[in-house]
DNA sequence: AAAATCAATGTAAACGTTTACCTTTTATCG
DNA sequence: CGATAAAAGGTAAACGTTTACATTGATTTT
């Protein structure tokens, strides 16, 4: 692969000159950068990334780092492509990495961005008190958070309004007549999970009704806890009448559950699940969600970590965007 | 951010011991050796990758690249993860791309990879004859092409028997008394798409039932498109009695217009989709599909492009993995 | 017309590593 | 005991850029 040493040989200019043709910088002559341009052309050069990244102090490095918990949630797969929408649109690469949840594996990842020198990285933190990322903000990596967000740390974070999205969807119940409303959480150590479950309080006490305890039942985000969960739920002596179900994932596994024993939606029971699913409308009978704005959630982190890097002393901004009640027939 | 010098200078050697102790060589005595760990553990030292890639002609720079058309795509998704797990047991690092199916993308993501000398890349050719791949090869760096192949290009690949699982679907369907069986196909110009088209000609011949042009439509892989054309399917005087539709998104699109119809699933009409969805059995009827081992194609290439990487001049190694018909109770 | 300014380009150092080669020390052998 | 080999560590060049600074020649100023 051609280098800079070779453009300028072959161009017989000197290696300065290329690189100031290359960072298009005004001081160079229209004929010389023609040459240039014309000799670049001929050896099919391309600037060396690697080489460009090491040297460069100030400037961007033109690559961002985003960490998502698993690809394969259609939620994280929605915001990873907001990300890369707009990334791309301003000419960055994204480096996207796998976390599972799993603490060792965010800090290799970590690791390997910063050491990668990353412009700056996107994340959901895996807890509220997510040392990792703590250490990584420490040090100076300009970092913004998605979806959930760091305890007692003021920082560029993207949020939605949980606690906004889960009433909505359990008033709605309400107002429909259910009573008991079961409720399938996710880890209460973040902050995501919190915040839906005070929604939830939040809409029963706004009707004056009870919160009973033994419909609600804290899962992992997965969707074998969805469906485990599902059925201790049914199988209470006095089952729940509609469930509100906190992840997609879980609530794939809720729907497993009610059909395995064949109940009618929503004649038997109603189903609201938080995250709206590209298949949601494809489903029977059609599933109303929470959506979360998953897609703008990326887009907005993006571009939130774009004006950091132009200006690294700008005021922090935190985003909380609105999820919307999509009504479908589930309830 | 420490660098080799400051740690060389803190345990009072030179570079070279250090890098040394870095790569562990075994030119190192044991005191030397924890001397230079206990000076990088007190300066948090962690190696610059970007330097070392710049430097290291030889051996492994670490780095993978994925270029996929949409990670929101289930399948390419569980690809992902499957080339992701392999890659992180052995502490490569992958890069990800979407291509969206637009060669310009492609391009782009393709010259930003070389320029960041990954050791090698994965992808599927947006088409059989995709020029900027085809050069990317003759280049030299490793590919490992996934789902669709090259044509013309002997290289390592890993498929799945798209033939085969295609003409298993549209045989169960035959053996369940249908006879107009609508097509939903993807474009032309992708090896799978003319395969799986190869299959249901097979099941269709092997029953010697003639193949009638106005059941089978092309699509473009999109959710829309095949909401479209089983729009149209179902317009016709004598509409076909089942639904083979080539991939995940464009299954969707179809349930979409049968569930408008308010048609009913199987007895109006059978569905078989290409492609399983992990929501595929919270579906009601739960959808019979031909389920491709993404995850395991995702592995093999990776795990074939690592051997590559071992052994530049090893016999090339096509691979093809089997789909599976997965009956639920769309039929 | 000499001096000062300016625009265009060149020179060389730096970024943080790896590695070929050289030096020093220590062990081995006849 | 001197010669030799092996082991451990050091020196410096290289990777492909960017960039501070130096140089050159032309233009303006006095």
């Amino acid at each position: 692969m051609a280098s800079l040493t070779d453009v300028a040989r072959h161009a017989q200019v000197s290696i300065a000159t290329v690189s100031r043709v290359i960072n298009n910088s005004d001081k160079v002559v229209p004929e010389t950068r023609d040459l240039v341009h014309k000799a670049m052309a001929e050896l099919g050069f391309k600037p060396n990334r690697v080489a460009r990244r090491l040297r460069q102090k100030g400037g961007f490095r033109h690559l961002l780092g985003l960490i998502i918990p698993d690809i394969q949630n259609p939620f994280f797969a929605e915001m990873a492509r907001g990300v890369e929408d707009v990334a791309y649109a301003h000419k960055f690469a994204v480096m996207l990495c796998n976390s599972d949840e799993d603490m060792k594996k965010e800090e290799f990842y970590i690791d390997v961005l910063q050491s990668e020198s990353v412009d700056g990285i996107i994340l959901p933190p895996i807890s509220e008190r997510d040392g990792v990322v703590l250490k990584l903000v420490e040090s100076g990596v300009p970092v913004v958070t998605v979806d959930r967000s760091l305890a007692h740390r003021s920082m560029d974070k993207v949020e939605v309004d949980n606690r906004r999205g889960a009433f909505e969807a359990v008033d709605h119940l309400i107002k429909l007549g259910h009573r008991r409303i079961g409720l399938i959480a996710g880890r209460l150590n973040v902050s995501t999970s919190r915040e839906r479950r005070l929604g939830y309080d939040d809409a029963m006490a706004a009707h004056k009704l009870p919160v009973a305890s033994e419909y609600i039942r804290g899962g992992d985000f997965k969707q074998a806890s969805g469906r485990a969960m599902a059925e201790e739920l049914l199988d209470l002596p006095s089952p729940p009448t509609a469930l509100f179900v906190l992840n997609n994932l879980m609530t794939v596994g809720a729907l497993e559950a009610i059909h395995r024993r064949k109940l009618k939606i929503p004649g038997d029971i109603a189903v609201i699940g938080f995250d709206d699913l590209p298949w949601a409308e494809a489903l029977d009978p059609p599933l109303t969600v929470v959506r979360q704005p998953a897609y703008e959630v990326g887009q907005a982190a993006t571009e939130l970590l774009l004006k950091r890097l132009e200006d690294p002393k700008r005021a922090e901004t935190h985003l909380k965007l609105l999820p919307k009640l999509v009504i479908r027939n589930s309830c």
